[in-house]
DNA sequence: GCAATCTACGCAAACGTTTGCGTAATGGAG
DNA sequence: CTCCATTACGCAAACGTTTGCGTAGATTGC
């Protein structure tokens, strides 16, 4: 049956050594003898060693496992993150526990009991929507586990945290409509104690005033960014005496409501009305038009969140104050935004489709 | 600043008992009086003691974690099947390790070798698509490894397995297409050494013979199941002398090729091309018309497959032999397949749309 | 009143590593 | 030859829990 695992002590034995000079070669330290490595590496090998993660962690008072709360898995942004999470923590020697919240605080609350009764040394955190308050995370804090979060955090709050430059994003992405020459831009935006709704709708803000144009309230549709509330939002919109030309919306999923009401009603996109989402969804390839939408490097900021939490473990007890690690947006223009001569069009496309 | 953790020799120290009593009196031993039970266990509150999970897991040797191997955690399928794995897992006292094998067999050895030196309890896999044989699975029989294949497993080994009846899912596809009319119906399939793959087209093959319709070779398009693929594949279709009126795909990604091919032909769906997909991908809602699909109860699966594994855990040493569990997969039914009276049509999607 | 049975708890070992400290053996300096 | 530094390794404790066995004291049966 059951195999017992050789360890430590085996190979030991074995060889006629101690466990603790074993212990040593395997782990490198330089006051054993070349030889004596050399031949407690071969046997490890022969034998087939692994060591004990958790007599190791028992001992070393850490479990070498990091924990990541995210609102879900599915859909592309946060599987990538988590992709990126997953490849610089192994490549650090750390494994990853991932929770998903479901958007609930609730549940968020219950992911944090689970990840700290796992043990793990440090956790990464992407606030559910409807988390409004940081009570949870007090308990966190009190253990003195490092915590980083990323992407959606609570404004006002000092924490470690790696985000995207949100307002950047929703500038660029009403500028580029502006330049298409739409003059009506609605804008659909998420709840606002979450900075990224915040951040992208006063990109949209300070990109029409730069044109001289105002922030019409009524243009403005604060909803949950499914797709039912683009179908709500759009309706609504289109019995405005003066309907928009053109949305940014801080989500694709939205965007998929917003184009079924405009098909119903007969506009076509892009000459009618002119489309840009946000997070480049999978998606966004699928839909007649293809959607416009800005790229938010989700990998790369899973790999950053990692490094910045890693950090943040190698300081602690120093207690450093809190940083911002702030990543740069990207335009990806496709066709539902693209109502310029059609040679220009294609040369865009050409240049950000791929 | 690192407070320290109260420990259960804290706690038997603070009521003047012994460590083995205070372990026993947290996990409900009945040789303990209640009064002390008691006594414990508010303490225990008090201090907000948790239990050392490594401590336990060196002593009790195993770890109370779970691998899971899967292709990748993007899109609809093996996002909702972790969602059920994590669900049963917790329920169950476990935590659940997630690796991507990115569909790439080095991955996928890889991943083992991680879940291995994570001392997991038990593995879940689903193969990646270039998996081909069985070698590096052979080190987790070794170490005796409670092991439970889902969705995808390889033919002819005799393994531990949950997955869905995908003959009978193609069967009914088919035979959809064939009550809704359409009498020319193409195939795409992947890899047929992966079971699903191959039993879809059974199920297909079954559908067409059992209505008198031969099996054309030309007909049937073996690929990657990408949206390129779609793509070739249905322009090498077009051009055949006589093109399918209709497309039975083992997977939604290759329809939305299909249909941007379509498109271009001014094809239209399901008029001209009936269309009926495999998996229900949250996508297939959003493309234009809406793509019928097989829904396979994903959650469901991720659910079962962790009850087996986990009986097979408790049933550790008496080796059992490997047992299937087969799910019954639903036919989803949208407007990519329908051209039947309006009437009926209504009346079919209000049922099974939602 | 005494053996037998329970009840409720303690003792101590064990799980596999890591690590501070101690120490033989060697080498070189003086 | 003595002294000290260096090299290369061993000893033993510690991490926090679980668990087989042992045993006081209480209870029961006769």
């Amino acid at each position: 049956m059951a195999k017992k695992r050789a360890s430590i002590t085996d190979l030991a034995h074995q060889l006629n050594v101690s466990a603790s000079t074993v212990s040593r070669a395997l782990s490198g330290h330089r006051t054993i003898s070349e030889a004596t490595t050399r031949r407690v590496v071969t046997l490890a090998k022969a034998l087939g060693y692994q060591p004990n993660n958790m007599a190791a962690g028992l001992r070393r008072g850490r479990s070498n496992m990091l924990g990541v709360v995210v609102p879900h898995i599915d859909g592309n942004f946060f599987s990538q993150v988590v992709k990126g999470i997953e490849a610089a923590a192994s490549k650090a020697g750390y494994h990853v526990l991932i929770c998903q919240s479901n958007e609930r605080v609730a549940h968020e609350r219950e992911n944090l009991e689970t990840l700290m009764n796992a043990q793990v040394d440090g956790i990464l955190v992407s606030l559910s929507r409807t988390t409004r308050d940081f009570r949870h995370f007090e308990k966190v804090r009190k253990r003195d586990i490092p915590l980083v979060f990323f992407d959606r955090i609570l404004e006002g709050h000092d924490v470690n945290a790696v985000v995207i430059d949100d307002r950047a994003g929703g500038y660029r992405a009403t500028k580029h409509l502006l330049e298409q020459g739409y003059r009506c831009i609605a804008h659909f935006g998420g709840p606002q104690h979450l900075n990224i709704y915040k951040h992208r709708r006063q990109g949209y803000e300070d990109a029409l005033r730069e044109h001289g144009l105002p922030v019409v309230e009524e243009l403005v549709t604060i909803c949950d960014m499914k797709m039912e509330d683009g179908i709500a939002g759009m309706r609504r919109l289109l019995q405005l005496p003066k309907p928009p030309d053109a949305i940014f919306s801080a989500s694709d999923f939205t965007l998929v409501g917003v184009l079924e009401v405009l098909k119903e009603h007969g506009l076509r996109v892009p000459e009618d009305v002119g489309l840009v989402g946000f997070s480049n969804e999978l998606f966004s390839r699928l839909t007649e038009p293809k959607l416009t939408s800005i790229d938010q490097h989700c990998e790369l900021m899973g790999r950053s969140a990692t490094h910045l939490l890693l950090q943040t473990m190698e300081e602690q007890g120093q207690h450093l104050p809190p940083r911002h690690v702030v990543l740069q947006p990207n335009l990806c223009v496709r066709a539902s935004s693209l109502r310029l001569a059609p040679t220009a069009t294609a040369r865009l496309l050409a240049e950000s489709s791929r």
